[in-house]
DNA sequence: CAAATATAATTGATATATCAATTATATTTA
DNA sequence: TAAATATAATTGATATATCAATTATATTTG
């Protein structure tokens, strides 16, 4: 059967570009020194920000099964990352919020992150971010549903 | 600290569309009699096509770590989808081949995973996808080493 | 050649991904 | 309002991701 090689498709180069940036971007971070990974980051950045997020939310924001966020926000809790408290208004929920320590954190990966994605995007211009924003929207588009 | 909308970076917007594809072409491939997921087709893929490849070259071409090649491999074989044997030339390695099983599920799956690919593709001319290939290029180059 | 180093694969530990089932609470409908 | 349905979160099972350590064999070096 006659078959693109996988390595020649823009999906391959998708895969092989955001595994890069995942690998590098983990890395620098690792230079503080609290052991975090970047998706906890992002996790504990939407719950800073938006502490009436429920766990649906922040998995769709993410692009995680509300399991995985449910273990990931265990470990955040138990770490002294995350507080996890009822909600009194709606009790199938709970209520979140970033602990000082959490805080703290955000506060040292915010400035890594930002330099990660000026790191990646070194002499992309303006323009062609807009493209690429653009391309992968189709995709976005084409593949839903 | 001032930051950027995770949603509005060209990071968020590669997750978004790989994420998405990926769930696209696994529900397609889902429609076999088989159970196998997308990277499990093409790991059989590559052996099938170069049964001297090694599973570290395997890693390499996936974009996995070594000890997931092993593991994943452990199951294909125990399905009966792959044969695992001791290297006669070198020892360390294994020689790895696809059963008559194993080919009849790439024969079925190729023609999906193309399909998968032209959907996830649709109304993107061939001039656009190179410079979506350059563009994720340049952050490949950006974020290596 | 023997010792040191490198390579290929496996294994262990822990976290995350995925899917299905379950529990508790809210909301809607008859 | 009681029953049916929907929603939020958790839990269980299994696979994969990641990192470190280990085993076996090859290759290189003194």
């Amino acid at each position: 059967m006659e078959y693109k090689a996988s390595s020649e498709t823009i999906f391959y180069q998708i895969e092989k570009a955001i595994k890069q940036y995942r690998v590098m971007a983990q890395g620098n971070l690792n230079k503080l020194e609290y052991k975090v990974t970047i998706n906890q980051i992002l996790l504990m950045l939407q719950i800073d920000r938006n502490p009436e997020i429920s766990q649906v939310e922040l998995a769709e924001l993410l692009f995680k099964d509300v399991a995985s966020v449910t273990r990931m926000i265990e470990l955040l809790v138990k770490r002294n990352f995350l507080l996890r408290e009822e909600d009194k208004k709606d009790r199938r929920k709970k209520a979140l919020k970033t602990t000082d320590k959490g805080k703290r954190v955000l506060e040292l990966a915010i400035p890594i992150i930002k330099k990660n994605r000026e790191i990646a995007q070194n002499d992309i211009t303006e323009e062609e971010k807009e493209i690429l924003f653009k391309l992968l929207g189709k995709i976005i588009l084409n593949t839903s549903k």
